[in-house]
DNA sequence: ATATGTATGTTATAACATAACAAGACTCTC
DNA sequence: GAGAGTCTTGTTATGTTATAACATACATAT
């Protein structure tokens, strides 16, 4: 059974997806946002893989299973989870993956391989050289953006 | 005279953009690379609006210049100086901004407005959150890369 | 049953990016 | 100064990623 690892660690993998897919139910519940089927079977595919997907290979599976064709399926799915924190999208490569720490709120950190395109979620700002070291992952590149609100813009509200 | 600020903080722009040009002059011809109308062009653009621009967005510049009217031009234009440190890419954004610090290597941090799309480059990697807080920005959502090699990857070479 | 909110279906297109090949410009060597 | 090699540019075509806009369905509450 050939699944790619979580991070760079072997793992019992369908315990993995199980307790997330748990997770995400009751967050949901929560919140009183739906995980809809279609929503649900975007997190559980990318769950099942690990690795991060593009928007359009995860359509490839919906359409597969008869669960929708057009690039906006995928993409409302995709960012309903970005948006509870379930899913991380991973700028650089213009995908997505699932998040490994769902429920705890982070500013997640990525090592993505350039060679296997494996990527494993980091825990925080500062930590990323550290962990990197410990992980046995050679840090080649990194890449650290903010969003927010420049001094200028804070004082005027949306206007 | 209307120009985005560097960073968020006004400056004597019009030396700001002569010496960064010089630094590139310099650059170039320590490394015997060439550069050539269209990459100085481009790298011109990039410091004059001090903004980050999306590829096409340069292109209809060198288009209206007569220098250029297909992708490829500008892209490889902006590869070029992305390659040679003068220019960085906002993958956040699609985009790409000249280097506030060009010369020294550094691991760019970008802090990005939601509203005014101004983008200030940082120094660190683990200093995002202290710069954050002394320029004034407000901080709403970091995203933190890092490309290189796992540790599977690393035993044999690029077969 | 109708109004409301939420989610989905669909069409069309916008925005970003590169592969592949042709042609020019330059230098170096013989 | 002819030929080889390298670097750069020009161009066609296409691939990839993403969203606007509008129509429909479905659930729930009054």
């Amino acid at each position: 059974m050939p699944h790619a690892p979580l991070g760079f660690a072997s793992h019992d993998h369908s315990s993995c997806v199980r307790s997330a897919m748990d997770a995400a139910d009751v967050a949901c519940a929560a919140r009183s946002v739906q995980l809809t089927p279609v929503r649900r079977r975007v997190l559980e595919i990318l769950l099942e893989t690990h690795a991060a997907m593009g928007a359009y290979d995860v359509l490839a599976r919906l359409d597969a299973e008869g669960l929708g064709s057009k690039p906006p399926v995928a993409y409302r799915a995709l960012g309903f989870l970005v948006e509870q924190g379930f899913v991380h999208r991973i700028e650089r490569l213009n995908a997505f993956i699932a998040c490994a720490q769902p429920g705890t709120a982070h500013d997640p950190a990525f090592m993505i391989c350039r060679a296997c395109g494996t990527v494993a979620e980091a825990e925080a700002t500062a930590a990323l050289a550290q962990s990197a070291a410990q992980s046995g992952f050679q840090l080649e590149q990194t890449v650290i953006e903010a969003e927010g609100l420049c001094p200028s813009c804070q004082p005027q509200v949306a206007s």
